[in-house]
DNA sequence: CCCAGATTTAGAATTAGTCTAAATCTAGCA
DNA sequence: TGCTAGATTTAGACTAATTCTAAATCTGGG
């Protein structure tokens, strides 16, 4: 159970195709959903499957390299970013942004106490109109 | 565009399909789904097909009468609660309960500040376990 | 080298939601 | 009253995202 042996596990089971996935994760600066990524990933390993790609999301989520954001709007999106963070996402375009207020994740034990919840975390989700859509 | 008006505009297309769906929605504590609010509009009105209740839940939603809320775990809940709040979400049950924060409100002009967006609004989601799971 | 268990594959199945075209309803008016 | 245009409802086909299934493939330990 200590970090050391659970990342060993966790290095032993990177398959190539897992390791595709992540790979093209950690290559972008933008939120993919599960057919952006498979479109990517072929083109280092065109073989992999659709439902590969899903089974290497799930366990790369499960193994703590991956971060998975589900708004509304149809697919899931993943993220390389584990720290706690924030998003903020553009009424017009869609676009998904990260940041971080340190303020919201203070707000953790007022929430719980409100909500009757025992806390895991918290997030905040800004709706507006991103910086691009606004100029035009 | 006067408030008056605009009810009024609302009020005239309540047609009893659409009316159906808001007091099952308004009946409810909890947050429905599109396919739970089906099989209890059914009830009333025997009748009426999965596509007019999507209809008129866009309807009620642009007449501001009912709150989508789309979280992960497939499909979009309704919600009777129109005012500005937050989600607690049970990652053993899947819950979703509302309460209201007041001071995530007011982390709004600082989230836009960081993350360049203009901002429409803010949302606080707690993930943990509810009550009734952490008895059990 | 061989086996058991894990992983990958292709495609079928499932689920949520949207679209389409025909049927129905409704308000305004000759 | 009776007609018509426009809005709404209906049933079912369709789409997109995701999961499931079963067969094929790979891998490490003996």
């Amino acid at each position: 159970m200590s970090p050391a042996r659970e990342n060993r596990k966790t290095e032993e089971k990177l398959t190539p195709q897992r390791d595709a996935v992540l790979q093209v994760i950690r290559a972008r600066e933008d939120h993919p959903t599960a057919n952006e990524i498979f479109q990517a990933a072929r083109l280092q390993l065109p073989t992999i499957s659709y439902a590969t790609v899903y089974n290497s999301l799930r366990f790369l989520k499960e193994a703590g390299l991956v971060h998975e954001i589900k708004f509304g709007d149809g697919a899931s999106r993943y993220d390389r970013e584990m720290e706690r963070h924030d998003h903020a996402i553009c009424n017009d375009c869609g676009k998904l942004v990260d940041f971080d207020l340190p303020e919201a994740a203070q707000l953790m034990s007022a929430a719980a106490r409100k909500s009757k919840f025992k806390a895991a975390s918290v997030h905040l989700t800004l709706r507006g109109v991103c910086p691009d859509c606004r100029k035009a």
